[in-house]
DNA sequence: TAGTTAACTTTGGACTAACCAATATGAGGG
DNA sequence: CCCTCATATTGGTTAGTCCAAAGTTAACTA
């Protein structure tokens, strides 16, 4: 009897080749061997080296590039990202619109973290963070004197309190957020008019909080906070049906 | 004088045909044509229909798997997924990884979203819920009995109360952040009956908390939570180095 | 000499045709 | 009716070739 073959040895046949390779390069990112802006070496450099046909190291290139690790620049290389990119927000939007999920969950969401944030934002700011808010908070006014709606630096607000927590974690998971938010926001193609207006409502808050941030008072930069994203659910409820598509 | 053509009309060739092709997949897929479960038409019949090559179909493939939406079965065909995967998390992970960070920051994230999730919890529960954690509790009873770190309940807890948010942002999150502490510890390989004791004493804490839920009292559930993830930061910095590698 | 253009090389993107391995299917025999 | 084995289907992989864009070098002009 034979069967002990095909019992034992087809199954440990699951991973594919190039997740492998895969692996074995990502490995040389994470302990620092290939340094963030350093670049591959060619795909048919790596097809030689591991001995793989070139497809299988394209495919690896692909799923590394998914997990937004490298950069493939046709013509040029495969370059090591510098920081975090669009992929968690990317697969996280996707699920969320599979879903039929509402803006204003993202929102309730942000009012369970963002007030916390605030909090501990308050407690561990410095001379610089205050200053890039105080930036921040000039463009927007630039912006809104053009009578543009200032998403970007609404987002780069509630980005740079995030960033003032030091937690990596935190600032990850909150820009993901403010990615698929403004994702979503294109779908609707909103009322650009009521945009502004909630745009130009927003920078006033924002003034707030950066006084509140300012007076080093935690508990009044969290109520400020919370105030300001139950603000934003209801600016949503009066303009944008609670359900997407 | 031809720059105009160099830098008016190269620029606008960036996207790859299999990313309009993925594209055009994902719409099927988010849309409802084509439900989870469901099973895609092969490679070399989508590579017919889209009058592409096998391999660009391959990658766009490739792509929506990385994503999450679908999962590839050799020799059986491409089906749609039936939930969100693991893919936030493994690139949440990757990052982390890369930017050294502590097993304590995803903590103190931890610190900040979950009371507030508790105190959620506890005013959105039903029967359901609470029978839902009442096994879970049982669970971790069993296996702790068998000397075993009751991990997996450990988390399935902790998820139980996101989910009882009814909030998919929420939901998706803390199960990235779950995943991501699960396989940081697996790097540690920490001390088995050093984690046997933990395990135990989140076990007491998780009881306790069930009881103020049943109680309805969000703000003792905010607090007993708030006191049970301090008590887990504590457990960690006499165990464990504050960082990685 | 300096700057520009042109040819050449490198690199990723895409295609074809064929074969392999695992799965699924169905016909045949117990 | 169930089991087995041949066959078809399907994804995985290979090799070779060509294309387009980016980078490099060299020649040529002002």
């Amino acid at each position: 009897m034979n069967f002990v073959d095909k019992d034992l040895l087809t199954p440990a046949k699951q991973v594919k080749r190039h997740q492998l390779i895969s692996q074995e390069i990502k490995k040389t990112i994470i302990d620092g061997t290939m340094q963030p802006g350093d670049r591959l070496p060619p795909e048919r450099e790596l097809s030689a080296t591991f001995g793989a046909s070139r497809i299988v190291i394209r495919e690896a290139l692909k799923g590394l590039e998914a997990s937004g690790l490298v950069v493939i620049k046709p013509g040029s290389g495969v370059f090591v990202t510098h920081g975090p990119s669009k992929t968690m927000s990317d697969s996280l939007y996707s699920i969320l619109r599979m879903q039929n999920t509402s803006i204003s969950e993202v929102t309730e969401a942000r009012l369970i973290i963002e007030p916390n944030i605030a909090r501990i934002a308050a407690a561990r700011a410095t001379e610089a963070d205050f200053q890039r808010l105080e930036a921040n908070i000039r463009e927007a006014r630039r912006v809104s004197s053009e009578k543009i709606p200032a998403t970007a630096q609404n987002i780069g607000f509630h980005s740079i309190l995030a960033e003032m927590t030091h937690n990596t974690v935190i600032i990850l998971t909150m820009k993901s957020l403010f990615e698929v938010l403004d994702a979503m926001f294109m779908d609707f193609s909103e009322n650009s008019a009521r945009r502004l207006r909630i745009s130009r409502d927003s920078l006033n808050q924002h003034v707030k909080i950066m006084k509140a941030l300012r007076g080093k008072d935690p508990e009044k930069v969290y109520r400020l906070m919370f105030d300001h994203i139950v603000e934003i659910q209801g600016g949503l409820t009066e303009t944008v049906s609670p359900h997407l598509t």
